[in-house]
DNA sequence: CCTATCATGTAATCCGTTACATGATTAT
DNA sequence: ATAATCATGTAACGGATTACATGATAGG
């Protein structure tokens, strides 16, 4: 059992274990999909290579079902448990940085011609007004704690975005 | 010379080559820390490594000063202006994911007591708010390309993140 | 002259992604 | 039955971060 470090991943993992109890690395996938997948994502494979790590570290307690396919079932140990509360005990949070592929080639669009841009910035407001009318919907049916309340951050930001990226389009910044 | 693949750093260095010239690594740090920056961070250490795996596909040509330090010296080739300009006229761009660890740890707060989501929303709405006020700085200042035009979507992303979070240190979800 | 600070670089580690692969279930 | 999809897992690679380390320059 050695010390590993505590990455964001490794608290989806605690947070989705202290919140729905025991679960396999599909049982974690599911809930993440419907879940904090909405703003942070990750491939299936480190719901399998997570958990392990956790394990390691005493985090979490791995199972092995004995009868059929001899899936593995992990849940989190009060030191698992401990290590989450400490963590959201902690009012501590870097600025996120918005880290916009899009945003990254607006930020260079001077090496190319404007109409890219115009182009670019319609694509861009298209798909952020798609999320928006989704996350609309989802918080038609939310319920009231604290994951719901994400979802507010998550409609101002692609609303904010949707303009954005219209006002762009419409209004293509100068070009040298 | 081989073949390797571009990520969003790659043509941060080549955007910064493209638009500013030759440049030493530190000369890069320079560029990104007052420009891309704002939005996309990285260690200084990856702009010694970047501009190396670059040169080995082609993309930039490395020269060393031959007096004093013999500090290495990129610049961008045609072939990366040409990998730059690609990349700039195709419009596709993920969806951004926000991938912010105040709102995970918001997204989980069930499992901690409600005192914690205040304190917490209460600092990030302060350093979304200093954010805001920097932004709102910047562009007194700034010009009018497309690199200064990113700043509006800065400023409106601080804009809501800080009234974000106002609002759940004022009226925090209810807790189980 | 000395010591901060700026500037420059390298090494090692590791998380995260991509790719590969196969076992179960469901539908047609 | 059999194709399709869901479910489950592993291996390998590489980019990104962290840590370490030293060379110049300016200020006191």
């Amino acid at each position: 059992m050695s010390t590993i470090a505590l990455t964001p991943t490794s608290y989806v993992v605690l947070g989705c274990l202290a919140t729905g109890g025991p679960a396999t690395p599909y049982d974690l996938k599911q809930a993440v999909t419907d879940g904090v997948g909405y703003f942070w994502t990750f491939p299936h494979s480190q719901l399998y290579s997570e958990p392990a790590r956790l394990a390691q570290a005493g985090l979490v307690a791995e199972r092995r079902e004995d009868v059929g396919r001899r899936r593995r079932v992990f849940s989190i140990t009060d030191a698992g448990r401990q290590a989450l509360e400490d963590w959201l005990a902690d009012p501590m949070a870097d600025l996120p940085e918005i880290r916009d592929t899009g945003l990254l080639k607006l930020f260079f669009a001077d090496n190319t011609e404007p109409e890219h841009v115009v182009a670019l910035a319609r694509r861009q407001s298209e798909l952020h007004g798609q999320r928006l009318k989704l996350y609309e919907a989802l918080s038609e049916v939310a319920g009231d704690g604290t994951a719901a309340a994400t979802l507010g951050l998550g409609l101002a930001w692609e609303k904010a975005a949707t303009v954005f990226w219209a006002g762009v389009s419409e209004n293509p910044p100068a070009h040298p």
